[in-house]
DNA sequence: TTATTATCTGAGTAATTGTTCATATATTCA
DNA sequence: TGAATATATGAACAATTACTCAGATAATAA
Protein backbone atom coordinates (compact mmCIF):
# COMPACT_ATOMS: atom_id res chain seq x y z
CA UNK A 1 0.00 0.00 0.00
CA UNK A 2 0.90 3.55 -0.18
CA UNK A 3 3.00 5.15 1.96
CA UNK A 4 1.24 8.47 2.27
CA UNK A 5 3.87 9.81 4.39
CA UNK A 6 6.05 11.07 1.48
CA UNK A 7 3.46 11.51 -1.44
CA UNK A 8 6.15 14.05 -2.34
CA UNK A 9 7.89 12.03 -3.53
CA UNK A 10 6.25 11.20 -6.46
CA UNK A 11 4.87 13.42 -9.46
CA UNK A 12 1.37 14.39 -8.16
CA UNK A 13 -1.11 16.15 -10.25
CA UNK A 14 -4.42 16.69 -8.61
CA UNK A 15 -3.46 16.52 -4.93
CA UNK A 16 -6.79 16.87 -3.66
CA UNK A 17 -7.91 14.00 -4.82
CA UNK A 18 -5.13 11.98 -3.77
CA UNK A 19 -5.89 12.88 -0.47
CA UNK A 20 -9.52 12.75 -0.81
CA UNK A 21 -9.00 8.97 -2.00
CA UNK A 22 -6.58 8.05 0.83
CA UNK A 23 -9.18 9.85 3.19
CA UNK A 24 -11.78 7.36 1.66
CA UNK A 25 -9.58 4.32 1.89
CA UNK A 26 -11.25 1.13 2.79
CA UNK A 27 -10.13 -0.41 6.17
CA UNK A 28 -6.79 -2.81 5.55
CA UNK A 29 -8.76 -5.96 6.77
CA UNK A 30 -11.90 -5.54 4.43
CA UNK A 31 -9.64 -4.61 1.54
CA UNK A 32 -7.82 -7.49 2.21
CA UNK A 33 -11.14 -9.81 2.80
CA UNK A 34 -12.59 -8.10 -0.14
CA UNK A 35 -9.72 -8.78 -2.82
CA UNK A 36 -9.13 -12.10 -1.18
CA UNK A 37 -12.86 -12.91 -2.21
CA UNK A 38 -12.93 -11.48 -5.47
CA UNK A 39 -9.66 -13.78 -6.05
CA UNK A 40 -11.81 -16.87 -4.64
CA UNK A 41 -14.13 -16.29 -7.38
CA UNK A 42 -11.67 -15.38 -10.13
CA UNK A 43 -10.84 -18.88 -11.29
CA UNK A 44 -12.69 -21.09 -13.59
CA UNK A 45 -12.56 -24.20 -10.70
CA UNK A 46 -14.04 -22.42 -8.20
CA UNK A 47 -16.10 -20.46 -10.42
CA UNK A 48 -18.10 -23.27 -11.71
CA UNK A 49 -18.61 -25.41 -8.04
CA UNK A 50 -20.07 -21.88 -6.91
CA UNK A 51 -22.31 -21.93 -10.29
CA UNK A 52 -23.08 -25.66 -9.30
CA UNK A 53 -23.70 -25.06 -5.43
CA UNK A 54 -26.10 -22.06 -6.57
CA UNK A 55 -28.73 -24.97 -7.74
CA UNK A 56 -27.73 -27.64 -5.66
CA UNK A 57 -25.88 -29.23 -2.78
CA UNK A 58 -22.99 -31.45 -3.98
CA UNK A 59 -20.48 -33.87 -2.88
CA UNK A 60 -16.50 -33.23 -3.47
CA UNK A 61 -16.02 -36.50 -5.99
CA UNK A 62 -18.71 -34.85 -7.97
CA UNK A 63 -17.82 -32.05 -8.06
CA UNK A 64 -14.31 -33.76 -9.23
CA UNK A 65 -16.79 -35.48 -12.12
CA UNK A 66 -17.96 -32.32 -13.27
CA UNK A 67 -15.15 -30.55 -13.37
CA UNK A 68 -12.91 -32.94 -14.66
CA UNK A 69 -9.77 -32.76 -11.80
CA UNK A 70 -9.05 -35.21 -9.26
CA UNK A 71 -10.94 -34.78 -6.00
CA UNK A 72 -7.91 -33.48 -4.00
CA UNK A 73 -7.73 -30.76 -6.21
CA UNK A 74 -11.71 -29.59 -5.52
CA UNK A 75 -10.68 -30.69 -1.69
CA UNK A 76 -8.03 -27.66 -1.99
CA UNK A 77 -10.39 -25.37 -3.85
CA UNK A 78 -13.16 -26.15 -1.57
CA UNK A 79 -11.06 -25.30 1.89
CA UNK A 80 -10.32 -22.14 0.26
CA UNK A 81 -13.92 -21.44 -0.16
CA UNK A 82 -14.78 -22.44 3.76
CA UNK A 83 -12.38 -20.40 4.83
CA UNK A 84 -13.21 -17.29 3.19
CA UNK A 85 -17.40 -18.28 3.93
CA UNK A 86 -18.59 -18.90 0.81
CA UNK A 87 -19.59 -22.20 1.38
CA UNK A 88 -21.09 -24.66 4.01
CA UNK A 89 -20.91 -28.42 4.26
CA UNK A 90 -23.16 -30.82 6.31
CA UNK A 91 -21.99 -34.58 6.72
CA UNK A 92 -24.67 -37.30 5.92
CA UNK A 93 -22.08 -40.63 6.60
CA UNK A 94 -19.09 -39.91 5.36
CA UNK A 95 -20.19 -37.74 2.28
CA UNK A 96 -19.84 -33.97 2.88
CA UNK A 97 -22.69 -32.06 0.74
CA UNK A 98 -21.06 -28.88 -0.39
CA UNK A 99 -23.94 -25.49 -0.72
CA UNK A 100 -22.82 -21.82 -1.25
CA UNK A 101 -22.91 -20.14 2.55
CA UNK A 102 -25.18 -17.06 1.64
CA UNK A 103 -26.82 -15.18 -1.02
CA UNK A 104 -24.42 -12.86 -1.33
CA UNK A 105 -22.89 -15.36 -3.54
CA UNK A 106 -25.54 -15.50 -6.33
CA UNK A 107 -25.74 -12.05 -6.01
CA UNK A 108 -22.25 -11.17 -7.02
CA UNK A 109 -22.20 -14.01 -9.67
CA UNK A 110 -25.95 -12.81 -10.74
CA UNK A 111 -24.20 -8.70 -10.92
CA UNK A 112 -21.50 -9.99 -12.57
CA UNK A 113 -23.18 -11.73 -15.45
CA UNK A 114 -25.28 -8.95 -16.14
CA UNK A 115 -21.63 -6.82 -16.93
CA UNK A 116 -20.40 -9.25 -19.20
CA UNK A 117 -23.83 -10.22 -20.65
CA UNK A 118 -24.24 -6.08 -21.27
CA UNK A 119 -24.34 -5.38 -25.50
CA UNK B 1 -13.30 -27.95 -18.42
CA UNK B 2 -14.58 -31.16 -17.83
CA UNK B 3 -14.62 -33.58 -20.74
CA UNK B 4 -17.90 -34.67 -20.17
CA UNK B 5 -18.02 -37.86 -22.54
CA UNK B 6 -16.82 -40.02 -20.37
CA UNK B 7 -17.69 -39.69 -16.45
CA UNK B 8 -17.53 -43.08 -16.59
CA UNK B 9 -13.38 -42.86 -15.85
CA UNK B 10 -14.07 -41.00 -12.32
CA UNK B 11 -15.71 -42.28 -9.54
CA UNK B 12 -19.27 -40.59 -9.32
CA UNK B 13 -21.54 -40.94 -6.07
CA UNK B 14 -24.74 -38.68 -7.61
CA UNK B 15 -24.48 -39.13 -11.22
CA UNK B 16 -28.23 -36.77 -11.66
CA UNK B 17 -26.33 -34.11 -9.50
CA UNK B 18 -23.35 -34.17 -12.06
CA UNK B 19 -25.81 -34.49 -15.60
CA UNK B 20 -28.28 -31.52 -13.90
CA UNK B 21 -24.91 -29.36 -13.01
CA UNK B 22 -23.36 -29.71 -16.73
CA UNK B 23 -27.02 -28.83 -18.07
CA UNK B 24 -27.03 -25.66 -16.09
CA UNK B 25 -23.35 -25.03 -16.92
CA UNK B 26 -22.68 -21.48 -18.03
CA UNK B 27 -22.06 -20.55 -21.87
CA UNK B 28 -18.29 -20.64 -21.94
CA UNK B 29 -17.49 -17.15 -22.93
CA UNK B 30 -19.57 -16.05 -20.23
CA UNK B 31 -18.02 -18.19 -17.53
CA UNK B 32 -14.63 -17.10 -18.98
CA UNK B 33 -15.28 -13.68 -19.52
CA UNK B 34 -16.97 -13.86 -15.43
CA UNK B 35 -13.81 -15.28 -14.43
CA UNK B 36 -11.65 -12.46 -15.87
CA UNK B 37 -13.78 -9.82 -14.56
CA UNK B 38 -13.37 -11.78 -10.79
CA UNK B 39 -9.89 -11.65 -11.08
CA UNK B 40 -9.07 -8.22 -12.10
CA UNK B 41 -11.35 -7.39 -8.86
CA UNK B 42 -9.28 -10.31 -6.48
CA UNK B 43 -5.98 -7.99 -6.55
CA UNK B 44 -5.45 -4.85 -4.31
CA UNK B 45 -3.99 -2.58 -6.82
CA UNK B 46 -6.60 -2.70 -8.72
CA UNK B 47 -9.58 -3.05 -6.07
CA UNK B 48 -7.71 0.28 -4.96
CA UNK B 49 -8.35 1.42 -7.85
CA UNK B 50 -11.65 0.80 -8.90
CA UNK B 51 -12.72 1.92 -5.00
CA UNK B 52 -11.05 5.07 -5.49
CA UNK B 53 -12.86 5.74 -8.96
CA UNK B 54 -15.69 5.08 -7.22
CA UNK B 55 -15.88 8.39 -5.54
CA UNK B 56 -14.67 10.60 -8.70
CA UNK B 57 -12.36 10.75 -11.57
CA UNK B 58 -8.27 9.98 -11.55
CA UNK B 59 -5.53 10.62 -13.49
CA UNK B 60 -2.78 7.68 -14.21
CA UNK B 61 -0.55 9.75 -12.27
CA UNK B 62 -2.54 10.77 -9.13
CA UNK B 63 -3.40 6.78 -9.00
CA UNK B 64 0.27 6.21 -9.04
CA UNK B 65 0.22 8.75 -6.02
CA UNK B 66 -2.33 6.67 -4.16
CA UNK B 67 -0.75 3.45 -4.83
CA UNK B 68 3.03 4.60 -4.48
CA UNK B 69 3.59 2.45 -7.36
CA UNK B 70 4.94 3.73 -10.57
CA UNK B 71 2.66 4.91 -13.56
CA UNK B 72 3.84 2.43 -15.74
CA UNK B 73 2.04 -0.22 -13.31
CA UNK B 74 -0.67 1.90 -12.97
CA UNK B 75 -1.09 2.36 -16.85
CA UNK B 76 -0.76 -1.98 -16.85
CA UNK B 77 -3.60 -2.13 -14.82
CA UNK B 78 -6.20 0.45 -16.24
CA UNK B 79 -5.41 -1.30 -19.94
CA UNK B 80 -6.76 -4.29 -18.21
CA UNK B 81 -9.48 -2.86 -16.60
CA UNK B 82 -10.38 -1.02 -19.76
CA UNK B 83 -10.23 -4.42 -21.61
CA UNK B 84 -12.96 -5.55 -19.35
CA UNK B 85 -15.04 -2.75 -19.42
CA UNK B 86 -14.26 -1.90 -15.85
CA UNK B 87 -13.52 1.51 -16.42
CA UNK B 88 -13.40 4.62 -19.17
CA UNK B 89 -11.77 7.13 -19.18
CA UNK B 90 -11.88 10.72 -21.24
CA UNK B 91 -8.96 12.85 -22.28
CA UNK B 92 -8.54 16.48 -21.30
CA UNK B 93 -5.46 17.87 -23.10
CA UNK B 94 -2.35 15.49 -22.24
CA UNK B 95 -4.65 14.03 -19.05
CA UNK B 96 -6.39 10.86 -19.44
CA UNK B 97 -9.01 11.33 -16.49
CA UNK B 98 -10.30 7.53 -15.44
CA UNK B 99 -13.60 6.42 -14.22
CA UNK B 100 -15.58 3.37 -13.23
CA UNK B 101 -17.61 2.36 -16.91
CA UNK B 102 -20.81 1.31 -14.87
CA UNK B 103 -23.08 0.60 -11.86
CA UNK B 104 -22.29 -2.74 -11.70
CA UNK B 105 -18.70 -2.48 -10.43
CA UNK B 106 -19.65 -0.49 -7.64
CA UNK B 107 -23.08 -3.05 -7.03
CA UNK B 108 -20.28 -5.65 -7.01
CA UNK B 109 -18.01 -4.23 -4.62
CA UNK B 110 -21.08 -3.42 -2.39
CA UNK B 111 -22.41 -6.94 -2.20
CA UNK B 112 -18.59 -8.76 -1.41
CA UNK B 113 -18.45 -5.86 1.68
CA UNK B 114 -21.29 -7.02 3.18
CA UNK B 115 -20.20 -10.49 2.88
CA UNK B 116 -16.81 -9.91 4.22
CA UNK B 117 -18.16 -7.17 6.76
CA UNK B 118 -20.68 -10.60 8.00
CA UNK B 119 -20.51 -11.36 11.90
C1' DT C 1 9.35 22.13 -35.99
C1' DT C 2 11.19 20.87 -31.42
C1' DA C 3 10.58 20.29 -26.47
C1' DT C 4 7.73 18.85 -22.84
C1' DT C 5 4.36 16.33 -20.45
C1' DA C 6 1.25 12.31 -19.72
C1' DT C 7 0.50 7.90 -20.80
C1' DC C 8 1.41 3.49 -23.01
C1' DT C 9 3.96 -0.74 -24.29
C1' DG C 10 7.30 -4.81 -24.41
C1' DA C 11 10.63 -7.52 -22.11
C1' DG C 12 12.42 -9.60 -18.15
C1' DT C 13 11.95 -11.23 -13.43
C1' DA C 14 10.31 -12.53 -8.82
C1' DA C 15 6.36 -14.04 -6.49
C1' DT C 16 1.99 -16.34 -6.42
C1' DT C 17 -0.98 -20.07 -7.45
C1' DG C 18 -3.50 -24.40 -9.09
C1' DT C 19 -2.65 -28.91 -9.95
C1' DT C 20 -1.17 -33.79 -9.11
C1' DC C 21 0.75 -37.41 -6.32
C1' DA C 22 1.29 -39.74 -2.05
C1' DT C 23 -0.30 -40.05 2.36
C1' DA C 24 -3.27 -39.04 6.45
C1' DT C 25 -7.73 -38.55 8.79
C1' DA C 26 -12.60 -39.62 9.65
C1' DT C 27 -16.83 -42.19 9.43
C1' DT C 28 -19.30 -46.46 8.65
C1' DC C 29 -19.99 -51.36 8.55
C1' DA C 30 -18.73 -56.22 9.17
C1' DT D 1 -11.34 -54.45 16.11
C1' DG D 2 -10.17 -54.04 11.04
C1' DA D 3 -11.52 -52.99 6.22
C1' DA D 4 -13.58 -49.81 3.11
C1' DT D 5 -15.02 -45.35 1.59
C1' DA D 6 -14.96 -40.18 1.37
C1' DT D 7 -12.42 -36.40 2.17
C1' DA D 8 -8.35 -33.71 3.72
C1' DT D 9 -3.51 -32.43 3.73
C1' DG D 10 1.60 -31.51 2.51
C1' DA D 11 5.09 -31.23 -0.85
C1' DA D 12 6.63 -30.28 -5.35
C1' DC D 13 6.20 -28.57 -9.88
C1' DA D 14 4.37 -25.88 -13.87
C1' DA D 15 1.88 -21.98 -15.23
C1' DT D 16 0.33 -17.41 -14.39
C1' DT D 17 0.97 -12.77 -13.04
C1' DA D 18 2.22 -8.07 -11.24
C1' DC D 19 5.94 -5.36 -10.97
C1' DT D 20 10.05 -2.39 -12.68
C1' DC D 21 12.88 -0.64 -16.27
C1' DA D 22 13.69 1.26 -20.76
C1' DG D 23 11.89 3.10 -24.58
C1' DA D 24 7.72 4.45 -27.64
C1' DT D 25 3.25 7.30 -28.58
C1' DA D 26 0.15 11.18 -28.24
C1' DA D 27 -1.13 15.86 -27.32
C1' DT D 28 0.24 20.50 -26.22
C1' DA D 29 3.04 24.72 -26.25
C1' DA D 30 6.97 27.51 -27.62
Amino acid sequence: MANHKDLCDCRVIHEDKVNRAIKASMQPDDAENLCQTFKALGDKTRLTILWALEQQEMCVCDLAALLDVTESAVSHQLRLLRTLRLVKNRREGTILYYRLADDHISQLIQVALEHVQEP
